[in-house]
DNA sequence: CTTACGTTTCCTGGTT
DNA sequence: TAACCAGGAAACGTAA
């Protein structure tokens, strides 16, 4: 029923990679608290806006643009480098000029979190409210974690809620982007937004579209992460962007370790893109 | 409930 | 020897 996944290789994996996770995703983000559970950043749906690190308001942004099925190459990320006490006081006319048409729904959304706590819009997947456990898994117990993934969460059971408001407009949407992104959007993004990411993916040719990584099993465990998987390895996220080689979303670049390069179905890359 | 899609997991064998 | 690459096969989770 549930597959057994090789204890030994998940242990070494997730032990060895712990230490190649860049320095400043811990330093830069580290909880209020400063436990180790803060490797990765509280998550900022457990916090009020208000007390936002720069990383959270950088999540809720990726997490509203994934939940809105829009463009994360749309944000202006650098018009919003700021913490969850300076979000808190910008005002419709702010957002949209840092964030242009995209700065209603922006808006409307830290507008509900800062009222209701939550979003009504989708963006409490089970997923979400898990990271709380999983820090603790991932961090301090990565053994349990890779082991013991329960087949019976309690968690699991949360209400749809389901609101009309916020809908982007249409045209808006992307085709068939089911929750969240697809791994390949995940590494753009990464690429896309150098300040935030130390490190992880370097751009070997930026009008190629080729690029390397730098920390595969780094950028694994955040893949893992944001799938709420704490056994993904560059093994297995690998033959995932091998399988994209076919649908040419990526090319292949022959002799070259750790190297991709986007492919012709690959949207959103390009610096004109912006 | 069924199906399609996008992985995830595992594996064998080859290369750097 | 370790780390990576190629791609088949099958399982899995989710959305429709």
């Amino acid at each position: 029923m549930v597959r057994q996944t090789g204890c030994t290789m998940s242990i070494s994996s997730s032990v060895s990679t712990q230490s190649q996770l860049p320095a400043a995703w811990s330093t830069h983000y580290t909880s209020t608290d400063g436990s180790t559970a803060g490797i990765l950043g509280r998550m900022w749906q457990e916090t009020h806006p208000q007390l936002w690190s720069k990383f959270q308001v950088w999540e809720w942004l990726q997490q509203t643009f994934d939940v809105h099925q829009l463009d994360a190459t749309c944000i202006p990320f650098q018009n919003f480098d700021i913490d969850g006490g300076q979000l808190c006081t910008m005002s419709l006319q702010d957002f949209t000029r840092a964030a242009g048409s995209m700065g209603q729904i922006l808006y409307h959304s830290l507008t509900e979190l800062k009222w209701n706590g939550h979003c009504g819009n989708e963006l409490f997947s089970p997923v979400d409210i898990k990271t709380e456990i999983d820090d603790l898994l991932d961090i301090k117990a990565p053994y349990q974690a890779s082991m013991g993934q329960s087949t019976s969460n309690p968690v699991t059971q949360v209400p749809e809620v389901k609101r009309k408001l916020n809908r982007p407009q249409e045209g808006q949407f992307k085709k068939h982007n089911p929750r969240g992104t697809h791994l390949w959007e995940f590494i753009r993004d990464i690429l896309l937004n150098p300040e935030r990411n130390p490190d992880l993916i370097n751009w070997e040719d930026r009008t190629e579209g080729i690029f390397r990584f730098l920390k595969s099993e780094a950028v694994a465990q955040l893949w893992g992460k944001k799938k709420n998987n704490s056994s993904m390895t560059y093994e297995k996220l690998s033959r995932a962007m091998r399988y994209y080689y076919k649908r040419e979303i990526l090319e292949r670049v022959d002799g070259r370790r750790l190297v991709y390069k986007f492919g012709r179905n690959a949207r959103g890359w390009r610096e004109s893109d912006k």
